[in-house]
DNA sequence: GTCTATACGCTGATAGAC
DNA sequence: GTCTATCAGCGTATAGAC
């Protein structure tokens, strides 16, 4: 006499567990963004959500798989935004991009404390800031390189070396920023260094 | 019959509390170099220093203590180098302690860390790189401008906007070089740069 | 000045009832 | 799935003997 589950009864649980597994991540990012990974609890992120902390590892089982899940969230963030101009040039993306993150400070914060966090040792996130660098770097040297294709790049700038500057320049603004928001115009500076590089189309 | 103690006999046990003081200060620097502050333990640094964590109290009463005396250990470590060049340009300047910081990794990681750590809630560390972002963009963009008082800036370029610029590139290149030692290079894409700003001497 | 002993809180993680 | 209870460990910091 045992009840033999269907499986299309089974359809409601798994929603919500989707749901709560998101609401974790929300907190989880907001934790991390304002206090770090190893400054960050496990205790904050659960009473932030409304759940105790053991029930918030019964999704996930440890405190490094929280941080990944909370990385990966950056795509579905990122894209948040306005839908992306269809016609936009590589500068006009990038300064877009460097506006919508000043109304994003948390977002900001999070990824520029974790990108100087996970340089120590052992850290979990390790392999995740040097394969976004590596991959920002081949993306914004195809641009470049497209522009020098068409005359549009000043003459003696390297592609690959503008692009490892521009992310480069990109982080630090935005460090400068977090540390002095009214002194740092993080997309002026970023505008500046792009009309440097970048000759004006015919 | 108690001794009264002398004056000069009291030479020997300050100086010898000093070189306690320092060796401490440099442990401490090694460790929150690698592990962050956070990261790091007092009892980490007790045993590199070979004392145990209550005596390395007795010289630091708390752990900010001990951060405070290594972000002002800064200055002397820098100028361990060879002795700066009396005439030198401002970009040669940048170039030869761009090239310094790439020999001494550990001094960079530990300023890259704590310069995005210290955003956390209540760091102690918090203003020590406000002021010195702030510093940094000073002098930087009063060299910038006496260049370009002498007609060596590129027209069009800001001086506290070059500064700005110049502070942020250099600490997202160590970032990057630091992620990825071998696929980013310091003191070349500084210097290309650099080259872009400043116009050729006559 | 240096130590041992220890207080005391918080951490991530586990066991098991419901 | 969610909870309480609990674990073992590490963190900073204090008290006090020597």
């Amino acid at each position: 006499m045992t009840n033999v589950p269907t499986q299309l009864g089974r359809r409601g649980p798994y929603a919500k567990s989707a749901e709560r597994r998101r609401a974790i991540i929300d907190a989880a990012y907001s934790v991390f963004g304002s206090r770090g990974y190893q400054g960050g609890s496990l205790q904050e992120v659960a009473n932030l959500v409304g759940m105790s902390q053991t029930s918030l590892l019964h999704y996930f089982p440890t405190k490094s798989h929280l941080l990944v899940a909370v990385l990966n969230r950056r795509d579905s963030v990122s894209r948040d935004g306005s839908p992306p101009p269809a016609e936009e040039t590589m500068a006009e993306s990038v300064l877009r991009q460097a506006a919508f993150n000043e109304t994003h400070p948390g977002l900001i914060e999070l990824y520029t404390i974790l990108s100087a966090e996970t340089l120590t040792n052992n850290h979990p996130g390790r392999e995740y800031f040097a394969d976004r660098f590596a991959g920002l770097r081949i993306d914004y040297a195809a641009s470049f390189a497209e522009l020098e294709s068409r005359g549009m790049l000043r003459p003696g700038v390297d592609p690959s070396v503008a692009a490892t500057a521009l992310v480069a320049l990109w982080d630090g603004l935005q460090l400068q920023w977090l540390h002095s928001p009214g002194e740092v115009d993080v997309v002026a500076v970023l505008g500046s260094y792009l009309d440097l590089v970048i000759l004006p189309g015919e």
